[in-house]
DNA sequence: GTAAACCTTAACGTCAACTTTAAGTCAATA
DNA sequence: TATTGACTTAAAGTTGACGTTAAGGTTTAC
């Protein structure tokens, strides 16, 4: 069983012209072609399309990802490199979530910030409508 | 008390040419200037640079960033509104860090069998070192 | 048998977020 | 006084990851 790149773009929500750019990128070096030059795309190709979809997830690059392809492409000696690759990976997408949650903290702070200054507005406006706010205020900080 | 051009970029971690830039594109309307033209940044311009660091670290682009500093312009009226803009920004960074996570689980499985895949490879090479590896196998699959 | 609906490549376009370059102003120093 | 070094602007260049278009080949429905 093998399919088109269409069923392939749908399998995927890849688009089609987005899997020909992964192709000539070095990113899938195996896809077979029918007698017609089209390509037909088998169960291990969509595995390895999961993969490289999963690396592409997690914020890795093309050219990243196309390093790992050649590495797969050298076989089993090659095993040990890609794990400690992917290991890296993780370990980098896992410090850049924590980064991520630290900065979150600080915009959670200047929402409360803002949501006091909101509050204060109300009660300003509400007591005196004609009170101006000061330069500062105006600017909301 | 106020800073050069490089004391800021020596502070935020900012090249100089991008604190231009970020002015250029209506992130920092209101530094003021020497009589000779030259940036002269206050301690209020660096608080309001620090929730602009705030915000792009945590993945906003400058095109919002520069739709929020246009509404703080705009005074105590937009405080809402600019409440509002930053829930839903946390909002959806908070979405992005759990897809992000359950991509990386995606990873972790990959890795674990990689993993695998290695120790397998290196049992048959003791055993056999004249073993040739499978089309498959040499993928790394 | 011809038009629609697929596929192919090559090459050029786009977008965000910088980055670099060129050309100039100004203050302090040898 | 001359030059060094930090600043200024405008404009062009870069990078990554696509997106779009042009020009054409092949298969299928009518």
């Amino acid at each position: 069983m093998n399919y088109s790149i269409r069923q392939v773009s749908e399998k995927t929500s890849l688009k089609a012209h987005v899997l020909r750019y992964y192709e000539r990128e070095g990113l899938l070096p195996f896809v077979n072609r029918s007698v017609n030059g089209v390509r037909r795309y088998s169960e291990d190709d969509l595995e390895w399309l999961g993969l490289i979809c999963c690396l592409k997830n997690t914020g890795m690059s093309i050219k990243q990802i196309k390093d790992f392809v050649e590495l797969s492409m050298r076989g089993g000696e090659t095993l040990k490199q890609r794990c400690d690759m992917l290991r890296e990976h993780k370990k980098n997408v896992e410090k850049e979530i924590e980064e991520m949650q630290k900065h979150l903290r600080k915009v959670s702070h200047k929402i409360e910030y803002f949501t006091g200054q909101y509050e204060k507005y109300l009660a300003e406006n509400s007591l005196g409508a004609d009170a101006l706010p000061q330069a500062s205020a105006a600017r909301g900080r």
